[in-house]
DNA sequence: CCATGGATAGCCT
DNA sequence: GGCTATCCATGGT
């Protein structure tokens, strides 16, 4: 079976906020065992819904303060970078920038399309097939609308955190096309501080091709 | 709207 | 070392 190709070093080593807007509509991949124990099953989506979020000028990012938790974001490109927010959920950004400049892309959303009964199933969900839902429109709702449920869906804990997506088998961004053209909605974070600038500046993608998070 | 609950950062003694 | 605020998420009310 052909493999598809796999997001590069040079795809994340750029502008952040060119990253984010660049994931959109390329797919997250994650390689879990299967429930027998034997072999291996592919769990993801599409990408479409992103956050940039940038150095020490960013107030709302963690590079903010360079601390030993966010020293990751000031590394190598292409890297996960998993943090556990809340007592309950956890993250998955994308490291980005050349090394020494901070830089990460939160990845928000996800449009479930492989082995989705299984990524329900680690959402605590109930199985479509018995669910009173359309299993058409509505099975693919709640399972990776949201950082943390798509961290939850596809198994990413803290133990993902420094993953190299450029290099790992088990946690990837494959190219499934660009979105450039289609139709995106950019929007500046709101109620954070920071100067005029920071806060008009386009931070947060959604895809709007397909039905976007609630 | 409100409760949740673990890792982290910063400040303290 | 301890102690506390914060974390712009999620699920249930």
């Amino acid at each position: 079976m052909t493999q598809a190709a796999r997001l590069s070093r040079d795809f994340y080593e750029r502008d952040t906020v060119t990253v984010a807007r660049a994931l959109l509509g390329q797919r997250l991949v994650r390689i879990v065992a299967a429930t027998d124990g034997r072999g291996s099953i592919r769990l993801g989506g599409r990408i479409c819904e992103t956050e940039a979020y940038g150095g020490p000028g960013d107030p709302a990012s963690h590079a903010f303060r360079r601390t030993p938790r966010s020293e990751i974001m000031f590394g190598a490109a292409g890297v996960a970078y998993v943090y556990f927010i809340y007592g309950t959920h956890h993250c998955i950004n994308a490291v980005t920038e050349p090394p020494g400049v901070p830089g990460a892309v939160l990845i928000r959303a996800l449009i479930p399309d492989e082995n989705v009964a299984e990524m329900r199933r680690r959402r605590g969900m109930a199985d479509p097939a018995t669910s009173a839902l359309d299993p058409a429109t509505s099975a693919l709702r709640g399972v990776a609308d949201g950082p943390g449920k798509l961290c939850q869906a596809l198994g990413i804990t803290l133990a993902e955190n420094g993953v190299d997506l450029t290099a790992s088998d088990a946690l990837f961004v494959e190219v499934d096309g660009s979105v450039v053209g289609e139709q995106v909605r950019a929007t500046p974070r709101v109620g954070v501080r920071g100067d005029a600038e920071a806060r008009s500046r386009p931070w947060r993608f959604i895809w709007l091709a397909p039905a976007p998070r609630s």
